[in-house]
DNA sequence: CAAGTGACGACAGAACCTGTCGTCAACGAC
DNA sequence: GTCGTTGACGACAGGTTCTGTCGTCACTTG
């Protein structure tokens, strides 16, 4: 075995990125990952807290990187446009685009990789809650900040998907304005309807 | 055995939630719960195709309620006031209220049970997405209105637990007004500062 | 009453994950 | 330089989850 031969985390990365891509992530088993990074089935999971937390390394810097990018929007600034603005300096965080694409046509077609998503982007969540909060806005606008710019950002994503030619900064814009128009479109009906309803309370 | 006693999913539905209340879910085995429902281990996944969805048979109902309450809420309703009209017809799916607090309260202490509760919620997103999009509207528009009704929820979920006194269809109306009031101040945000970028294209 | 169907038990076995302990290299203190 | 400490690793055992397969038994249908 390649004892000592530093690095042992990356390569059990490597390592289990390649399989999945050759055989999928069903059909490899950790021993197989730990065989060709010549390692035990043992040391992986001493890196690693089960198989599937070997494709979310990246998570916490990604979440680390949006905190500090808040903490550089000049304090007045709102907190939805304080999100897209720290969204804007995160493009990726490092990591080779061919990597990401990889990576993200493997959890695509795996639904227990999803979960882990999923519970991941809820973490960042709450983090950027938090992180609203302690800049001085209360609990529930933070939340409904955090929302809506995440969902700003899945629906910029998939347009830029789309198209990607288009300008970020436009698609962002454009996303904002269409996000706007649906929740100005709810209240109107809200407070047309019941106004009856509030009058009785 | 209890064999053809009938009834094997409920049996099995019940004394998993006991045994995962006294002992907790990770502390019970598959085969404890085949056991006190008088079945064998090999049965319980017949019923159930991993241990932690014998906690998540009702979110197919809850989907099934929501879309049919969708398709009652008249033609020329806007989107987001259509998901939180049909949201307000499914007060809990039926199920008895202790039942769904201590169901919540194992989830809670479970990162693994989040996990599958999370990809449960967006599988009801996208189902809710689609039956907008049936309804006439874009995609864009429905997703987004989706996100917003699942915001509005959530906070108002949590309004409620704070003070279970309060009238529902008044807290909806806050939480909404909430949520516009942050996208409005997102928007206002946006085309103040970069209309001079936007000129530029 | 014969054939079909579905729920079930029994058994085997792969894969995931954990606990425990001994070994070996690196590093600092003396 | 030796010695104790620390951390990465191998080796082994074992529990749990989940799947494949097959035979059995009750119910249903013609």
């Amino acid at each position: 075995m390649a004892r000592w031969a530093g690095n042992a985390k990356g390569r059990l990365e490597k390592a289990a990125l390649d399989l999945f891509d050759e055989q999928g992530y069903d059909r490899t088993t950790v021993a197989q990952i730990a065989q060709r990074a010549d390692l035990t089935e043992r040391s992986f999971y001493r890196w690693f807290a089960d198989k599937r937390e070997v494709l979310f390394g990246g998570s916490q810097e990604l979440e680390d990187r949006l905190l500090a990018a808040i903490d550089e929007v000049p304090a007045d600034t709102g907190p939805l446009p304080t999100l897209l603005a720290a969204w804007a300096t995160a493009p990726e965080v490092i990591r080779p685009r061919e990597f990401l694409r990889l990576r993200s046509a493997i959890i695509a077609a795996n639904p227990p990789l999803q979960e882990r998503e999923l519970i991941k982007l809820a973490s960042l969540s709450e983090a950027l809650t938090v992180a609203l909060v302690r800049r001085g806005h209360d609990r529930a606008t933070a939340q409904l900040a955090t929302d809506l710019a995440l969902a700003v950002v899945r629906l910029t994503s998939a347009r830029w998907m789309a198209d990607e030619q288009a300008d970020i900064t436009t698609l962002v814009e454009t996303s904002l304005a269409d996000l706007a128009a649906v929740a100005a479109d709810g209240v109107a009906h809200i407070s047309g309807r019941d106004s009856s309803a509030v009058s009785t309370k």
